[in-house]
DNA sequence: ATACAAAAGCTAATAGTATTAGCTTTTGGG
DNA sequence: CCCAAAAGCTAATACTATTAGCTTTTGTAT
Protein backbone atom coordinates (compact mmCIF):
# COMPACT_ATOMS: atom_id res chain seq x y z
CA UNK A 1 0.00 0.00 0.00
CA UNK A 2 1.63 3.25 -0.88
CA UNK A 3 1.80 5.97 1.99
CA UNK A 4 -0.25 8.99 1.77
CA UNK A 5 3.01 11.70 2.57
CA UNK A 6 1.20 13.21 5.19
CA UNK A 7 2.62 16.72 7.23
CA UNK A 8 0.42 18.41 10.15
CA UNK A 9 0.61 21.11 7.39
CA UNK A 10 -1.41 18.86 5.05
CA UNK A 11 -3.48 17.67 7.70
CA UNK A 12 -3.87 21.16 9.36
CA UNK A 13 -5.11 22.31 5.06
CA UNK A 14 -7.33 19.25 4.84
CA UNK A 15 -9.18 20.15 7.87
CA UNK A 16 -9.15 24.02 6.78
CA UNK A 17 -11.08 23.00 3.74
CA UNK A 18 -13.42 20.85 5.49
CA UNK A 19 -14.80 23.60 7.72
CA UNK A 20 -14.60 26.43 5.46
CA UNK A 21 -17.54 24.14 3.54
CA UNK A 22 -19.52 22.72 6.24
CA UNK A 23 -18.51 24.19 9.47
CA UNK A 24 -16.50 23.84 12.42
CA UNK A 25 -18.93 21.50 13.97
CA UNK A 26 -18.26 19.24 11.50
CA UNK A 27 -14.72 18.84 12.19
CA UNK A 28 -14.17 15.85 12.96
CA UNK A 29 -10.69 12.88 13.18
CA UNK A 30 -13.14 10.72 10.92
CA UNK A 31 -13.89 13.27 8.52
CA UNK A 32 -10.53 14.47 8.04
CA UNK A 33 -9.46 11.17 8.11
CA UNK A 34 -12.07 10.39 5.30
CA UNK A 35 -10.85 13.14 3.18
CA UNK A 36 -7.00 12.32 2.62
CA UNK A 37 -8.10 8.65 2.37
CA UNK A 38 -6.22 7.25 5.85
CA UNK A 39 -7.24 5.59 8.81
CA UNK A 40 -8.40 7.70 11.63
CA UNK A 41 -5.28 6.78 14.11
CA UNK A 42 -3.20 7.36 10.86
CA UNK A 43 -3.20 11.16 12.60
CA UNK A 44 -1.73 10.83 15.02
CA UNK A 45 1.28 10.43 13.55
CA UNK A 46 0.92 13.82 12.70
CA UNK A 47 -1.51 15.84 14.87
CA UNK A 48 -1.57 15.49 18.72
CA UNK A 49 -5.68 14.25 18.29
CA UNK A 50 -8.52 16.57 17.74
CA UNK A 51 -7.18 19.27 20.66
CA UNK A 52 -3.67 19.20 18.35
CA UNK A 53 -5.38 19.09 14.92
CA UNK A 54 -7.65 22.50 16.32
CA UNK A 55 -4.04 23.94 17.24
CA UNK A 56 -2.71 23.61 13.92
CA UNK A 57 -5.86 25.07 12.06
CA UNK A 58 -5.70 27.89 14.43
CA UNK A 59 -2.09 28.56 13.72
CA UNK A 60 -2.95 28.45 10.02
CA UNK A 61 -5.70 30.91 10.47
CA UNK A 62 -3.95 33.32 12.38
CA UNK A 63 -0.76 33.63 10.18
CA UNK A 64 -2.72 33.84 7.01
CA UNK A 65 -5.35 36.16 8.57
CA UNK A 66 -2.24 38.32 9.92
CA UNK A 67 -1.02 37.86 6.61
CA UNK A 68 -4.23 39.33 4.40
CA UNK A 69 -4.28 42.34 7.45
CA UNK A 70 -0.55 43.42 6.58
CA UNK A 71 -0.96 43.65 2.76
CA UNK A 72 -4.04 45.31 2.80
CA UNK A 73 -2.35 47.90 5.08
CA UNK A 74 0.30 48.19 3.31
CA UNK A 75 1.36 51.93 1.36
CA UNK A 76 -1.95 53.08 3.46
CA UNK A 77 -2.40 55.17 6.69
CA UNK A 78 -4.90 57.01 8.88
CA UNK A 79 -8.82 56.37 7.84
CA UNK A 80 -8.02 54.89 4.41
CA UNK A 81 -5.48 51.82 6.48
CA UNK A 82 -8.50 51.63 8.93
CA UNK A 83 -11.07 50.97 6.18
CA UNK A 84 -8.86 48.74 4.32
CA UNK A 85 -8.43 46.58 7.25
CA UNK A 86 -11.62 46.74 7.93
CA UNK A 87 -12.21 45.02 4.71
CA UNK A 88 -10.14 42.65 4.49
CA UNK A 89 -11.05 41.24 8.18
CA UNK A 90 -14.38 40.69 6.63
CA UNK A 91 -13.54 39.33 3.73
CA UNK A 92 -11.31 36.60 5.65
CA UNK A 93 -14.04 35.55 7.96
CA UNK A 94 -16.30 35.16 4.02
CA UNK A 95 -13.93 33.61 2.22
CA UNK A 96 -12.59 31.13 5.64
CA UNK A 97 -15.80 30.39 7.39
CA UNK A 98 -14.63 27.63 9.21
CA UNK A 99 -11.12 28.87 9.79
CA UNK A 100 -12.47 32.04 11.16
CA UNK A 101 -14.36 30.34 13.66
CA UNK A 102 -11.58 28.15 14.65
CA UNK A 103 -9.25 30.94 15.18
CA UNK A 104 -11.75 31.87 18.24
CA UNK A 105 -9.87 29.62 20.44
CA UNK A 106 -7.27 31.26 22.25
CA UNK A 107 -4.29 29.68 22.47
CA UNK A 108 -2.59 28.34 25.67
CA UNK A 109 -1.17 30.77 28.19
CA UNK A 110 1.79 28.47 27.88
CA UNK A 111 2.10 27.98 24.16
CA UNK A 112 4.40 30.87 22.74
CA UNK A 113 4.66 29.88 19.21
CA UNK A 114 0.96 30.17 18.93
CA UNK A 115 0.58 33.18 21.54
CA UNK A 116 3.30 34.77 18.91
CA UNK A 117 1.38 33.84 15.23
CA UNK A 118 -1.90 35.00 17.17
CA UNK A 119 -0.39 38.41 17.68
CA UNK A 120 0.08 39.32 14.36
CA UNK A 121 -3.14 40.16 12.90
CA UNK A 122 -3.23 42.32 16.44
CA UNK A 123 -0.19 44.17 16.24
CA UNK A 124 -1.82 45.43 12.37
CA UNK A 125 -4.72 47.32 14.03
CA UNK A 126 -1.94 48.68 16.29
CA UNK A 127 -0.04 50.17 13.74
CA UNK A 128 -2.92 51.46 12.13
CA UNK A 129 -3.97 53.27 15.52
CA UNK A 130 -0.44 54.54 15.64
CA UNK A 131 -0.93 56.43 12.26
CA UNK A 132 -3.68 58.24 14.45
CA UNK A 133 -1.82 59.12 16.89
CA UNK A 134 -2.96 56.71 19.25
CA UNK A 135 -0.29 54.50 21.52
CA UNK A 136 0.40 53.19 24.94
CA UNK A 137 -1.95 52.07 26.97
CA UNK A 138 -4.56 53.49 25.35
CA UNK A 139 -3.59 52.14 22.32
CA UNK A 140 -4.59 48.88 23.83
CA UNK A 141 -7.98 49.85 24.97
CA UNK A 142 -8.41 51.36 21.22
CA UNK A 143 -7.49 47.89 19.81
CA UNK A 144 -9.32 46.01 22.01
CA UNK A 145 -12.65 48.13 20.72
CA UNK A 146 -11.80 48.16 17.29
CA UNK A 147 -11.40 44.43 17.28
CA UNK A 148 -14.62 44.26 19.67
CA UNK A 149 -16.56 45.89 16.41
CA UNK A 150 -14.77 43.94 13.91
CA UNK A 151 -14.87 40.90 15.09
CA UNK A 152 -18.77 40.99 16.50
CA UNK A 153 -19.87 42.31 13.34
CA UNK A 154 -18.11 39.37 11.69
CA UNK A 155 -19.15 36.56 14.12
CA UNK A 156 -22.98 37.71 14.23
CA UNK A 157 -23.18 37.92 11.02
CA UNK A 158 -21.85 34.47 10.32
CA UNK A 159 -23.83 33.23 12.43
CA UNK A 160 -26.88 34.56 10.63
CA UNK A 161 -27.76 37.06 13.53
CA UNK A 162 -28.81 40.02 11.14
CA UNK A 163 -31.96 38.72 9.36
CA UNK A 164 -33.55 41.81 8.51
CA UNK A 165 -33.45 42.83 4.69
CA UNK A 166 -31.38 45.97 5.01
CA UNK A 167 -28.25 45.70 3.20
CA UNK A 168 -25.62 44.16 5.38
CA UNK A 169 -22.74 45.74 3.52
CA UNK A 170 -23.94 48.94 4.64
CA UNK A 171 -23.98 48.36 8.01
CA UNK A 172 -20.39 47.66 8.25
CA UNK A 173 -19.75 50.87 6.05
CA UNK A 174 -21.44 52.30 8.93
CA UNK A 175 -20.08 50.65 11.89
CA UNK A 176 -16.16 51.09 10.09
CA UNK A 177 -17.08 54.87 9.44
CA UNK A 178 -17.88 55.21 13.07
CA UNK A 179 -14.76 53.40 13.96
CA UNK A 180 -12.70 55.82 12.11
CA UNK A 181 -14.74 58.56 13.79
CA UNK A 182 -13.99 57.37 16.81
CA UNK A 183 -10.14 56.83 16.98
CA UNK A 184 -9.81 60.34 15.07
CA UNK A 185 -12.21 61.79 18.07
CA UNK A 186 -10.43 59.33 20.97
CA UNK A 187 -8.54 61.72 22.62
CA UNK A 188 -12.08 63.61 23.30
CA UNK A 189 -13.66 60.23 24.41
CA UNK A 190 -10.70 59.27 26.99
CA UNK A 191 -11.28 62.99 28.49
CA UNK A 192 -15.51 62.75 28.34
CA UNK A 193 -14.94 58.77 30.68
CA UNK A 194 -12.49 60.56 32.80
CA UNK A 195 -14.49 63.52 33.48
CA UNK A 196 -17.32 61.12 34.21
CA UNK A 197 -15.46 59.34 36.45
CA UNK A 198 -14.04 62.41 38.94
CA UNK A 199 -17.22 64.27 38.88
CA UNK A 200 -20.00 62.04 38.23
CA UNK A 201 -21.79 62.69 34.69
CA UNK A 202 -21.09 66.45 33.62
CA UNK A 203 -18.37 66.97 30.89
CA UNK A 204 -15.04 68.44 32.54
CA UNK A 205 -15.31 72.25 31.83
CA UNK A 206 -12.60 72.96 29.16
CA UNK A 207 -12.26 71.10 26.30
CA UNK A 208 -14.77 70.69 23.35
CA UNK B 1 -38.32 4.05 42.55
CA UNK B 2 -39.63 7.37 42.24
CA UNK B 3 -40.44 9.59 40.11
CA UNK B 4 -38.31 12.59 38.92
CA UNK B 5 -40.48 15.41 38.74
CA UNK B 6 -38.52 16.66 34.71
CA UNK B 7 -40.28 19.35 32.80
CA UNK B 8 -38.36 20.70 29.55
CA UNK B 9 -37.68 23.67 31.67
CA UNK B 10 -36.52 21.81 34.34
CA UNK B 11 -33.88 19.98 31.88
CA UNK B 12 -33.15 23.09 30.69
CA UNK B 13 -32.34 25.54 33.82
CA UNK B 14 -29.84 22.26 34.90
CA UNK B 15 -28.03 22.22 31.58
CA UNK B 16 -27.68 26.28 32.00
CA UNK B 17 -26.37 25.79 35.55
CA UNK B 18 -23.89 22.90 34.00
CA UNK B 19 -22.58 24.84 30.88
CA UNK B 20 -22.72 28.37 33.44
CA UNK B 21 -19.84 26.16 35.57
CA UNK B 22 -18.29 24.02 32.88
CA UNK B 23 -18.12 25.96 29.59
CA UNK B 24 -20.83 25.35 26.85
CA UNK B 25 -18.68 22.69 25.50
CA UNK B 26 -19.47 20.12 28.85
CA UNK B 27 -23.00 20.46 27.63
CA UNK B 28 -24.20 16.69 27.10
CA UNK B 29 -26.98 14.51 27.59
CA UNK B 30 -24.91 12.57 29.92
CA UNK B 31 -23.62 15.10 31.53
CA UNK B 32 -27.44 17.00 32.76
CA UNK B 33 -28.74 13.30 33.00
CA UNK B 34 -26.17 12.38 35.80
CA UNK B 35 -26.90 15.88 37.42
CA UNK B 36 -31.12 15.28 37.17
CA UNK B 37 -29.84 11.53 38.43
CA UNK B 38 -31.77 10.10 35.34
CA UNK B 39 -30.48 8.09 32.81
CA UNK B 40 -29.92 9.56 29.25
CA UNK B 41 -33.22 8.19 27.09
CA UNK B 42 -35.48 9.93 29.58
CA UNK B 43 -34.35 13.33 29.00
CA UNK B 44 -35.84 12.56 25.26
CA UNK B 45 -39.11 12.48 26.90
CA UNK B 46 -38.60 15.96 27.69
CA UNK B 47 -36.29 17.36 25.19
CA UNK B 48 -36.11 16.37 21.69
CA UNK B 49 -32.26 15.33 21.81
CA UNK B 50 -29.18 17.55 22.32
CA UNK B 51 -30.11 19.80 19.29
CA UNK B 52 -33.92 20.44 21.53
CA UNK B 53 -31.96 20.72 24.75
CA UNK B 54 -29.82 23.37 23.00
CA UNK B 55 -32.94 24.81 21.89
CA UNK B 56 -34.32 25.45 25.34
CA UNK B 57 -31.20 26.45 26.85
CA UNK B 58 -31.30 29.61 24.01
CA UNK B 59 -35.36 30.18 24.68
CA UNK B 60 -34.18 30.41 28.87
CA UNK B 61 -31.07 32.53 27.78
CA UNK B 62 -32.51 34.76 25.40
CA UNK B 63 -35.95 35.47 27.53
CA UNK B 64 -33.13 36.16 30.62
CA UNK B 65 -31.56 38.59 28.67
CA UNK B 66 -34.11 40.36 27.35
CA UNK B 67 -35.75 40.91 30.51
CA UNK B 68 -32.49 42.11 31.89
CA UNK B 69 -32.02 44.62 29.28
CA UNK B 70 -35.27 45.78 29.48
CA UNK B 71 -35.17 46.71 33.34
CA UNK B 72 -31.69 48.30 33.06
CA UNK B 73 -33.08 50.85 30.19
CA UNK B 74 -36.54 51.63 32.43
CA UNK B 75 -37.01 54.58 33.28
CA UNK B 76 -33.63 56.11 31.50
CA UNK B 77 -33.43 57.77 28.10
CA UNK B 78 -30.36 58.51 25.99
CA UNK B 79 -26.87 58.07 26.36
CA UNK B 80 -27.88 57.39 30.24
CA UNK B 81 -29.97 54.18 29.00
CA UNK B 82 -27.42 53.29 26.40
CA UNK B 83 -24.73 53.26 29.17
CA UNK B 84 -26.89 51.31 31.75
CA UNK B 85 -27.90 48.75 28.74
CA UNK B 86 -24.21 48.07 28.05
CA UNK B 87 -23.53 46.98 31.93
CA UNK B 88 -26.31 44.91 31.90
CA UNK B 89 -25.04 43.69 28.37
CA UNK B 90 -21.51 42.65 29.68
CA UNK B 91 -23.03 41.71 33.00
CA UNK B 92 -25.08 38.73 31.94
CA UNK B 93 -22.71 37.31 29.89
CA UNK B 94 -20.00 37.24 32.76
CA UNK B 95 -22.91 35.79 35.51
CA UNK B 96 -23.76 33.41 33.11
CA UNK B 97 -20.79 32.60 30.50
CA UNK B 98 -22.35 29.43 29.21
CA UNK B 99 -25.77 30.58 28.75
CA UNK B 100 -24.19 33.51 26.87
CA UNK B 101 -22.28 31.40 24.94
CA UNK B 102 -25.51 29.15 23.50
CA UNK B 103 -27.66 31.99 22.78
CA UNK B 104 -25.18 32.41 19.58
CA UNK B 105 -26.61 29.52 17.73
CA UNK B 106 -29.48 31.71 15.89
CA UNK B 107 -32.84 29.69 16.20
CA UNK B 108 -34.23 28.11 12.37
CA UNK B 109 -36.20 30.53 10.16
CA UNK B 110 -39.27 28.66 10.68
CA UNK B 111 -39.39 28.34 14.36
CA UNK B 112 -41.47 31.68 15.24
CA UNK B 113 -41.72 31.12 18.92
CA UNK B 114 -37.72 31.19 19.08
CA UNK B 115 -37.72 34.12 16.94
CA UNK B 116 -39.76 35.76 18.79
CA UNK B 117 -37.72 35.48 21.93
CA UNK B 118 -34.67 35.76 19.99
CA UNK B 119 -35.98 39.21 19.29
CA UNK B 120 -36.25 40.81 22.73
CA UNK B 121 -33.16 41.84 23.01
CA UNK B 122 -33.11 43.52 19.68
CA UNK B 123 -35.67 45.37 20.42
CA UNK B 124 -34.58 47.21 24.08
CA UNK B 125 -31.88 48.24 22.15
CA UNK B 126 -34.10 49.25 19.01
CA UNK B 127 -36.22 51.43 21.21
CA UNK B 128 -33.08 53.00 22.71
CA UNK B 129 -32.03 54.56 19.57
CA UNK B 130 -35.45 55.44 18.92
CA UNK B 131 -34.22 57.46 22.28
CA UNK B 132 -31.20 59.14 19.74
CA UNK B 133 -33.92 60.10 17.11
CA UNK B 134 -32.62 57.00 14.87
CA UNK B 135 -35.19 55.30 13.39
CA UNK B 136 -36.67 53.31 10.01
CA UNK B 137 -34.05 52.18 7.95
CA UNK B 138 -30.70 53.66 9.97
CA UNK B 139 -32.12 51.84 13.40
CA UNK B 140 -31.47 48.15 11.57
CA UNK B 141 -28.19 49.73 10.56
CA UNK B 142 -27.21 51.65 14.27
CA UNK B 143 -28.80 48.48 16.10
CA UNK B 144 -26.26 45.88 14.43
CA UNK B 145 -23.34 48.02 15.06
CA UNK B 146 -24.10 48.58 18.60
CA UNK B 147 -24.93 44.83 18.78
CA UNK B 148 -21.54 43.76 17.11
CA UNK B 149 -19.09 46.16 19.63
CA UNK B 150 -21.22 44.92 22.70
CA UNK B 151 -21.02 41.21 21.59
CA UNK B 152 -17.48 41.41 19.92
CA UNK B 153 -16.41 43.06 23.57
CA UNK B 154 -18.10 40.23 25.37
CA UNK B 155 -17.28 37.51 23.18
CA UNK B 156 -13.70 38.40 22.71
CA UNK B 157 -13.33 38.67 26.48
CA UNK B 158 -15.17 35.63 27.32
CA UNK B 159 -12.81 34.01 25.07
CA UNK B 160 -9.51 35.24 26.93
CA UNK B 161 -9.06 37.40 23.67
CA UNK B 162 -7.43 39.81 26.00
CA UNK B 163 -4.59 38.99 27.12
CA UNK B 164 -2.84 42.43 28.35
CA UNK B 165 -2.87 44.11 31.76
CA UNK B 166 -4.39 46.64 30.57
CA UNK B 167 -7.92 47.03 32.54
CA UNK B 168 -10.31 45.29 30.66
CA UNK B 169 -13.65 47.19 32.87
CA UNK B 170 -11.89 50.74 31.30
CA UNK B 171 -11.76 49.34 27.90
CA UNK B 172 -15.58 48.79 28.06
CA UNK B 173 -16.04 51.89 29.56
CA UNK B 174 -14.29 53.57 26.10
CA UNK B 175 -15.80 50.91 23.96
CA UNK B 176 -19.32 52.09 25.53
CA UNK B 177 -18.79 56.33 25.48
CA UNK B 178 -17.20 55.80 21.92
CA UNK B 179 -20.93 54.19 21.17
CA UNK B 180 -22.97 56.78 22.46
CA UNK B 181 -20.60 59.36 20.44
CA UNK B 182 -21.33 57.57 17.63
CA UNK B 183 -25.49 57.11 17.82
CA UNK B 184 -25.37 60.87 18.56
CA UNK B 185 -23.65 61.49 15.54
CA UNK B 186 -25.43 58.75 13.86
CA UNK B 187 -26.50 61.49 10.93
CA UNK B 188 -22.95 62.95 10.23
CA UNK B 189 -21.63 59.49 9.92
CA UNK B 190 -24.19 58.27 7.51
CA UNK B 191 -23.62 61.54 5.20
CA UNK B 192 -19.95 60.82 5.31
CA UNK B 193 -20.48 57.56 3.81
CA UNK B 194 -22.93 58.83 1.34
CA UNK B 195 -20.49 61.40 -0.01
CA UNK B 196 -17.62 58.69 -0.41
CA UNK B 197 -20.28 56.75 -2.83
CA UNK B 198 -20.97 59.48 -4.22
CA UNK B 199 -17.55 61.52 -5.10
CA UNK B 200 -15.13 58.60 -4.28
CA UNK B 201 -13.52 59.62 -1.32
CA UNK B 202 -14.02 63.60 -0.70
CA UNK B 203 -15.88 65.01 2.31
CA UNK B 204 -19.20 66.55 0.76
CA UNK B 205 -18.90 70.18 0.38
CA UNK B 206 -21.73 71.55 2.57
CA UNK B 207 -21.75 70.04 6.05
CA UNK B 208 -19.34 70.07 9.05
C1' DA C 1 -62.27 2.53 45.38
C1' DT C 2 -60.70 0.77 41.06
C1' DA C 3 -59.52 0.29 36.35
C1' DC C 4 -57.00 2.06 32.79
C1' DA C 5 -54.53 4.87 29.68
C1' DA C 6 -50.98 8.09 29.21
C1' DA C 7 -46.76 9.77 30.84
C1' DA C 8 -42.27 8.98 32.72
C1' DG C 9 -38.97 6.36 33.79
C1' DC C 10 -35.89 2.20 32.68
C1' DT C 11 -32.65 -1.35 30.08
C1' DA C 12 -30.75 -2.96 25.86
C1' DA C 13 -29.07 -2.35 21.35
C1' DT C 14 -26.95 0.38 17.55
C1' DA C 15 -23.97 3.57 15.63
C1' DG C 16 -20.58 7.17 15.64
C1' DT C 17 -16.74 9.41 17.90
C1' DA C 18 -11.72 9.69 19.99
C1' DT C 19 -7.89 7.44 21.86
C1' DT C 20 -4.29 3.90 22.92
C1' DA C 21 -1.67 -0.33 22.02
C1' DG C 22 0.71 -2.88 19.23
C1' DC C 23 1.65 -4.87 14.55
C1' DT C 24 3.26 -4.41 9.55
C1' DT C 25 5.19 -2.10 5.85
C1' DT C 26 7.50 1.32 3.57
C1' DT C 27 11.50 4.11 3.00
C1' DG C 28 15.78 6.45 3.21
C1' DG C 29 20.66 6.41 5.00
C1' DG C 30 24.75 3.79 6.33
C1' DC D 1 21.82 -4.39 0.77
C1' DC D 2 20.40 -3.99 5.42
C1' DC D 3 17.91 -2.07 9.05
C1' DA D 4 15.94 1.25 12.03
C1' DA D 5 12.69 4.84 12.18
C1' DA D 6 8.60 6.62 10.38
C1' DA D 7 4.04 5.92 8.63
C1' DG D 8 0.58 3.43 7.99
C1' DC D 9 -2.75 -0.32 9.67
C1' DT D 10 -6.17 -3.30 12.74
C1' DA D 11 -8.09 -4.21 17.15
C1' DA D 12 -9.73 -2.89 21.50
C1' DT D 13 -11.69 0.48 24.83
C1' DA D 14 -14.46 4.04 26.30
C1' DC D 15 -17.34 7.75 25.48
C1' DT D 16 -21.37 9.88 23.18
C1' DA D 17 -26.32 10.14 21.13
C1' DT D 18 -30.28 7.89 19.57
C1' DT D 19 -34.08 4.45 18.99
C1' DA D 20 -36.96 0.58 20.46
C1' DG D 21 -39.50 -1.42 23.54
C1' DC D 22 -40.60 -2.63 28.44
C1' DT D 23 -42.23 -1.39 33.27
C1' DT D 24 -43.99 1.53 36.59
C1' DT D 25 -46.10 5.43 38.26
C1' DT D 26 -49.90 8.58 38.32
C1' DG D 27 -53.99 11.00 37.61
C1' DT D 28 -58.59 10.66 36.10
C1' DA D 29 -63.14 8.71 34.90
C1' DT D 30 -66.21 5.49 36.18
Amino acid sequence: MPRAGLTPRLVAEEAALLIDEQGLDALSLAAVAKRLGVAVPSLYKHVDGLTGLRREIGLLAAAELGDRLRVSATGLAGPDALRAVAVAYRRYAHTHPGRYAALQRAPAADDTEAQRIYAVPVEVLTAVLRGFGIDGDQAVHAVRTLRSALHGFVDLESRGGFGLPEDVDESYELLVEGSVRAVRSWPDTVSARFGEERNGGGRPGGGP
